[in-house]
DNA sequence: AAAAATACCAACCGCGTCCCC
DNA sequence: CGGGGACGCGGTTGGTATTTT
């Protein structure tokens, strides 16, 4: 039996989102929260299907997006995940406050698998691959890579094969850099999350905030700022103008000025 | 300077799972 | 318990940006 599409495609518009869009369906959640994704697009006025507005939401809009390059730290770290987890982005990105799935999967296609091939390792099983396959000027190619990095890659990853049990021990904190790293995070999420608790209350978030990414969701200082962050699609990158309510939300640095918007979402309701 | 190749990433598609009736 | 709707996930595609020739 032939399952029914998620929504009726017919004049439902396609490809990359506009501003006006994006300023519709953000508008929308931050007012309304988000009680089933197929009304998302009615409600708000767009003429999208409810998957097209969670995926634009989730990976693009949400407010506690991390923005920027993978530190190496980071590729570290989903290196050890994906030789435990495999394939499973949604898992490994639980790992990463404030980092999507669709993030973490592109990365790992398009740069660190490369990297692990260069370094003579199989992405898929993480072991080494067959001789024949890498006799070549792996070596050469390595040195390139490296000096071909954009800085943040001074030293090849440390890739080893994983033990299950000893990495279920130590999770993925492999280093006492890293671990000070993880560490400082987590302080930093507590924190946050007091805050970030108060403002999903209250606009009824609380189901999609609690999904996977709950016990681990940071909520970073710095990470959102659609102004600087640069969107391909949209080509020139013009600066967002939003309604004022958005607008407050927008311009955090962090979530220090939460308690005052939350106020007035509350009483704009 | 232009064309070609490569890299990057947002967005789409289809399937599996969950949950409600 | 089974059917069907909605959501979430992972694979893939396509467009744009960047680099190389």
């Amino acid at each position: 039996m032939g399952r029914q599409p998620c929504c009726d495609k017919v004049g439902l518009k396609r490809g990359p989102w506009t501003i006006e869009e994006d300023h519709k369906l953000m508008n929308f959640i931050l007012n309304n929260g988000i009680h089933c994704w197929r009304m998302v697009p009615k409600l708000a006025g767009l003429l999208r299907c409810g998957k097209s507005c969670r995926l634009r939401w989730i990976n693009y809009l949400r407010p506690d997006l991390k923005r920027g390059g993978f530190t190496e730290t980071e590729e570290n770290q989903i290196i050890q995940l994906h030789s435990r987890l495999g394939n499973r982005w949604s898992k490994i990105a639980a790992h990463f406050p404030g980092r999507t799935d669709n993030e973490i999967k592109n990365h790992w296609n398009t740069r660190i698998k490369k990297r692990l091939k260069l370094l003579g390792l199989d992405p898929v099983t993480h072991k080494p691959l067959e001789q024949n396959e890498n006799s070549g000027d792996v070596k050469d190619e390595i040195t390139l890579e490296s000096n071909s990095s954009k800085g943040q890659e001074e030293r090849q990853p440390e890739v080893k094969s994983i033990d299950e049990d000893n990495y279920a021990k130590q999770d993925f904190v492999s280093t006492d850099e890293t671990r000070n790293e993880v560490e400082l995070t987590l302080d930093e999420t507590n924190d946050l999350l007091n805050n970030y608790d108060i403002w999903c209350g209250s606009l009824d978030m609380g189901s999609w905030m609690n999904q996977e990414t709950n016990t681990n969701t940071s909520y970073s200082s710095t990470s959102f700022s659609l102004e600087n962050s640069s969107n391909p699609s949209m080509g020139e990158s013009p600066s967002l103008q939003w309604v004022e309510s958005v607008d407050s939300m927008l311009s955090w640095d962090g979530f220090n000025h939460l308690e005052q918007d939350l106020f007035f979402l509350e009483n704009s309701e």
